[in-house]
DNA sequence: CGGTGATTTCGTCAATCGTTTAATGAAACA
DNA sequence: TGTTTCATTAAACGATTGACGAAATCACCG
């Protein structure tokens, strides 16, 4: 291993970061091969040298961004449960701010990822959900169980759902259609991560409290739940 | 234009059906115009003699879902409409139904229209965002002021970030990705469009009205807002 | 019957696809 | 120094892509 393997690095990243991008713009299908090379300034054979095929190469692209992103939810996690029972707004704040943290950085590929993310979460195809089950069950089933824990009498399918509920907007906010600013005439321009988790996180976690209301009175009125701060 | 058009009607819908599957499942760079035929039981040519491009057919094929449900939504948001000020829930619950009732209906297409949405709500390219804009644009400024009105007191902004939330959570059903039923080992298998929603639309509920709370006082407590029902 | 226009088929075009091979450059090690 | 290993390149493979023109088939009307 020589110190000088700059070079190395250097054409690998570049067509993680060109195929991160492509894939993101174009779908598995619309990018192809070449055009990642081309988009990389690298030979097209370059690319199966070390990706060997299209599919290692998308594998290759998911799996450098999900592995910080569950790296830091896991220590988001740990920090929380090591304080004791935590509180639900502290859950769900931990569980998005990386992802949707990421998502705005477009200093590294973080939008084009966002893009990327979105199409595997929803897919249904073997290659999205092999990848999703591959890089995202772990750590969901953490998180689902600390959905249990801040929020007392959530039985598990509803936490369950209720953690799919929270995921499903956060995609929809990491997508950045652009359509918060068409639908209201340029008013909604959010580019800030915190400002979005600020105004995210109460909605998430309201609804997170009406599942486990639901279960015991049909109404949804106010019950006061009595939640000690 | 003969009255016999049945022979007509019958090999552009068999496109259309086939299109929509394979659109879904692979992608618009992976359906290719071949498959599509072969999987339609028609000559490849036929399918440019109807749609003329690729392009064209699937625009044809998110065209014609999209005018049935937004049909829907229009008819049962005049309904609620015309009743006075509308229920919140009812509002919600006029907004996901034809969707997510579309997406469970297998003996239509719907299973398949239902991932080609998704691809399509969350996708940034030119081509995703003319579509959606085209066919959703109209109906989703109808709701977001329904939002406005069975909601006082939330401002605009909020109201096209809730809308936005709500079919963020809508879309991430719609995809039955089969994920509930991995992550809770096979407790989760929601099916029934009126369960599925019976259990959303409570959730969304309580967060939109915690958007139009957490912009009057800072905390989330459970501050009774004196909601007659 | 002939005619007319809509529908369907066949064959083909240039372009692009993912992948592979053989050759070359540049270091690292002996 | 020769050799080995890794990185990179140009060129090409067969297969497939979206699209098109011309001819054939069909249904129907006069």
């Amino acid at each position: 291993m020589p110190r000088g393997d700059l070079a190395h690095k250097d054409a690998r990243t570049a067509i993680l970061d060109a195929a991160e991008r492509l894939f993101a713009e174009l779908g598995y299908g619309g990018a192809s091969m070449r055009a990642i090379a081309r988009e990389a300034g690298v030979n097209q054979a370059l690319v199966h040298y070390y990706f060997d095929s299209k599919d290692g190469l998308f594998s290759a692209v998911i799996e450098r961004r999900a592995g910080d992103i569950n790296l830091r939810r896991d220590v988001g996690l740990d920090a929380l449960l090591a304080g004791g029972t935590p509180n639900l707004e502290a859950v769900v704040e931990a569980l998005l701010r990386p992802t949707i943290e990421l998502g705005h950085d477009d200093a590294r590929g973080g939008a084009h990822y966002a893009k990327l993310i979105v199409a595997l979460a929803n897919g249904s195809d073997g290659r999205s959900r092999l990848l999703t089950s591959r890089h995202y069950d772990a750590i969901a089933r953490r998180y689902i169980d600390a959905l249990q824990t801040a929020l007392p009498g959530l039985d598990r399918p509803s936490a369950v759902r209720g953690y799919l509920y929270c995921i499903g907007v956060a995609l929809s906010v990491m997508a950045r259609t652009g359509r918060a600013a068409t639908l209201s005439d340029g008013v909604c321009d959010d580019d800030d991560p915190d400002v979005i988790i600020a105004r995210v996180v109460p909605f998430l976690c309201a609804g997170l409290r009406a599942l486990v209301v639901s279960g015991r009175s049909g109404a949804a009125g106010p019950t006061p739940t009595a939640q000690s701060s």
